[in-house]
Formats: structure tokens, sequence, C-alpha cells
RNA sequence: GCCGCUUUCGUCUAAUGGUCAGGACGCUAGGUUCUCAACCUAGUAACACGGGUUCGAUUCCCGUAAGCGGCACCA
């Protein structure tokens, strides 16, 4: 296999480029680390497809290298323009800032030019309005995957394949190679699923005469049901999981530890963290399966983490209808009792809204003394605390009893925040009000 | 059919030519507790199979099986 690069060949192709730039050459030239995530823009991308923008991303960060950005908008029939943005935003709800972007469709001269070197080397030909690759049979083509070692394929089980469609775009594996190589791209990561035609994009750039980059064949994430990702078994976009509570940090965190894993035992990182400590060789070969059970941990994980004031303040954008006043009182007790913002109702509504009361365990008319004694409560926490538990012992009832028959009738459910505090924070007149209701 | 990739607890994974094969999620039990969480303790469970190589293989080699992927004018 050729290795050579042909300098006065390349210097040609590098005088087509339409991107603008620095552009450095000899030795100085493969040392920089320059990724690319290469989404098409055919629907917005899910959560195992960021995976592979992350992975790039902490590569290039990690190198100190750049991170870029290239739409592959070549297929004009499955084409959707808003998706796009959806890409980018998936990207920065994550915060991961590229540094340079790129658009196929705009670069439709550049393919056109490269073909008619391949033409002028007899490389390539006309068929039906496309243009195919011409495949040298017997050869052998194989390169060291950064994840899966050396691998090798015959030329014999390569068809000639179309380059150029007969619309005038390229195909995938024409531009890409293309493109890496006018972008200067160091690595390339990808899915699995491009093994087999990585073949192919090695001919181009023997072709060429160009270097190929660096391969990173990333496994894919499966369902638990080992098949490809469903959306009922996980293959949402990253919009949708922050829209259902969870957090980019969680988010971060899960997915870089699909596939691979620190040299330690720590599992909590940021990405900022995840960039300081990401190799290639701690990545893994097998395909990892999507685990919402380990998902909504490190949500948890994230969520107590969190500035309590961040947290009061995601928690009144996701219910704005909720008295932002009593949320962030209520954050505190709450922060470690959620596994995801959106939970945040399911303990606390009864803060907002009067609920059915659920029966007591003590005698209606005990219910009753202890709401006239809270009237006389200066309403604290601790007092009401030392009111209950003083009432308890002087009237021979049932400190538990007492504190579940307050809590279902004030709040209309088993579980809840600490009952002190939420009663403190629910308000004295509040409190009384409902306890006299159920009596009455 | 042809070509290729993969295989450690249910799941994410670590490590190793000699280990009680480690951690985490989950689950179970107990403790603590006003409920739920949190926290603490304990428990549960894995080297796909068969051959080699070796004093010794989960680890190295070769097969087999299973899973997955590719073989488009889609990426």
């Amino acid at each position: 296999m050729s290795k050579v690069i042909d300098p006065k060949r390349s210097r040609v192709i590098e005088t087509l480029s339409l991107s603008k730039g620095r552009r450095t050459t000899g030795p100085e030239r493969s040392r920089r680390i320059r990724v690319r995530y290469a989404p098409s823009p055919t629907g917005i991308p899910h959560i195992g497809n960021i995976r592979t923008a992350l992975f790039n991303y902490l590569f290039a960060k990690n190198q100190n290298g750049d991170f870029l950005l290239r739409i592959e908008d070549t297929d004009q029939n499955r084409l959707i323009p808003e998706s796009v943005e959806k890409i980018k935003e998936s990207l920065e709800l994550l915060g991961l800032k590229w540094d340079e972007e790129e658009h196929q469709s705009k670069r439709l001269e550049i393919y056109k030019k490269h073909l008619d070197i391949l033409k002028g080397k007899d490389l390539a030909y006309e068929d039906d309005g496309a243009w195919r690759f011409k495949v040298e049979k017997g050869k052998t083509l194989q390169w060291d995957d950064v994840v899966h070692g050396q691998v090798k394929f015959s030329s014999d089980v390569i068809e000639d394949f179309i380059i150029i469609k007969s619309d005038g775009f390229p195909t995938y594996h024409f531009a890409s190679v293309v493109d890496d190589h006018d972008m200067q791209i160091s690595h390339v990561f990808r899915g699995d699923e491009w093994i087999s035609s990585t073949p192919k994009h090695l001919l181009i750039y023997q072709a060429f005469g160009w270097e190929p980059p660096k391969f990173v064949h990333l496994p894919p994430i499966l369902g638990a049901d080992h098949k490809k990702l469903s959306k009922r078994e996980g293959a949402k976009s990253v919009i949708e999981y922050i829209e259902e509570g969870y957090l980019p940090e969680a988010i971060v965190n899960f997915l870089a530890f699909l596939g691979w894993s620190p040299k330690d035992d720590r599992e909590i990182f940021s990405l900022e963290e995840l960039t300081r400590e990401f190799s290639l060789d701690r990545i893994n070969k097998n395909s990892p399966i999507f685990n919402l059970e380990k998902l909504n941990w490190f949500n948890s994980q994230w969520l107590r983490r969190l500035p309590q004031k961040e947290l009061s303040k995601k928690i009144k954008k996701a219910f704005p209808r909720y008295d932002p006043k009593i949320v962030g009182k209520l954050t505190p007790l709450i922060q470690k009792r959620i596994t995801n913002v959106n939970d945040f109702p399911k303990l606390c509504n009864f803060f907002f809204e009067v609920p059915k009361p659920l029966d007591s365990v003590v005698e209606k008319g005990v219910l009753s003394k202890v709401a006239e004694n809270f009237v006389k409560v200066s309403w604290n926490a601790e007092e009401i605390k030392n009111s209950i538990e003083d009432f308890a012992q002087s009237q021979k009832v049932d400190k538990k009893d007492l504190i579940v028959s307050i809590r279902n009738i004030v709040a209309g459910r088993p579980v809840t925040p600490p009952l002190y505090e939420s009663l403190e924070i629910l308000g004295k007149d509040e409190t009384i009000a409902r306890l006299k209701k159920y009596v009455s």
C-alpha cells in the first residue's frame, strides 16, 4: 500500500480549495490534530450519533486540536434543511463548540475538479450519467485502525463504485475523502458501519497520492434488544433528553462512558475533566448497550452537584406555573430526592394546589387539637417539630402515626419532603386550613 | 451468499500468563430515619465454546458458535 505523497499533485489540489485560512505544509501539516463531526442533515441526530461528536471533541481538545463541523448535505432527496439548526443546537446544548464549519453542498466545484483529475488518470468512467471509480482488482487494502487494529480487505470484493451521482452531487465516499484531505483532518471518527467502506476510501486516497488519516471506527450504541438503537430504546435527540429533565452534564458523562473508560474507578466527570483524561487507547472495541438506569443515576449525581440556585432556575423554567419563591425554598429539600428535574411535581405539587387528603390514622379529634396547637406555634421547622413531638408525648399518641396522618392530610400523599420543613414552607394558615377542612 | 467487526456479572466496564477476576448501575437484605430519598453495611452475579502453546491460561494462537455491520446514483 502506497503511503507516498506526491507533493506536486498535492499542491495542485490545494490551490483548488475554496476554503481559506491557514494552511501549513511539511511535517507541521500532519502534526496538528484536526477532527470533524460530519452529520448528514436528514433529521435530528440522536444521542448515539452525538456520542461520535463527543468523542471527536474530547480527542481534539485533549490534543489542543481543532474540532470541525461538516454538514454532509449531498443527498438532495433526504435533505431536511431545518436539521442543520437542530444539529448545531444539539452540540451547543452539550457545550461542544466547533472551530470551523463546512457544508458540502457549497463545495461542488471542488469535487468536480477532483473528478477531472481522476478522469485524467483514467480512474473514473461515466455510467448512466454518474461517475464510477475504477477499482483495480487484486490489491490488498489495509489500515491500522485506532480501535480495531489491523484491518484488511481485498479489492476483489469491491466493485466500481459511484463517486459522482447523476445529479452532480458526490457520494459520501468521494466527498468525505476529498474533504477530509482538504480540511486536513488527522483522525476520522465514525461508526463501525463504515469499516467495510474504508477500503474504497483508501483507494481514493491512493489515487490522489494522499496520505490517509487515522481511522477511529467506533462501535455503535445498541438497544437492550442488541439491535440498532431505536426510538423506543432511547435513540432520542439531545434536545428531547434535555426537555425530559436530563442535565447536559449527565448526558455527556453517560455518553463518554459508553465505549470509553478512564484509568481509575472514578465515574463522575465534567466535560472539562473528560477532555483532560480522554485517550484513544481506552476506547472499547465492542458495542455498548444503552442503559437508561445508568443515565438516570448520572443525572441524579449531577443534579446534586448543581449549585442550588442553578437547580431552582431549572425547575422554575420547567414549571413556570409554580410560585418561584416557593420553588426556591423547596429546592434544598428535594435536591437529593429527585433524579430528574421533571420529578419535581411528583414530590411537591401539593405546595401549589390543594390535594385530596388521604385517610388519617389517628382520631379526627386528635388532629383537631393539633391544628389548635399550631395556632400559637412560631412557624418554623424547629418549633413545628417541638409542637408535634410534645403533643404526641402529652396525648399519648404515637408520633409516627401523628406524622403520617398530618402528611396524608396536608400533602395528600404518603411521600413528601421532610414534613416539618414542608409545613414551614406551606405556611401556618394553609396547614391549619387543610387540617381543619379534613376534620370538619 | 461474499466480506468484515465483536464476545468479562442483567447492564457500563477494569485488570492479569499464576488475582478471592476489581469498580459502578440495577436488584436483595440489614442499619439509620417522620415518609421517600440520601447515607452506611452486607449480598447477588461474568471471563461464549472447543482445541492448542505453556509448569500454568480469562489473558497468546487457531477454529467454532452467536450477535452485529457492509455488499445503493443513502450517509
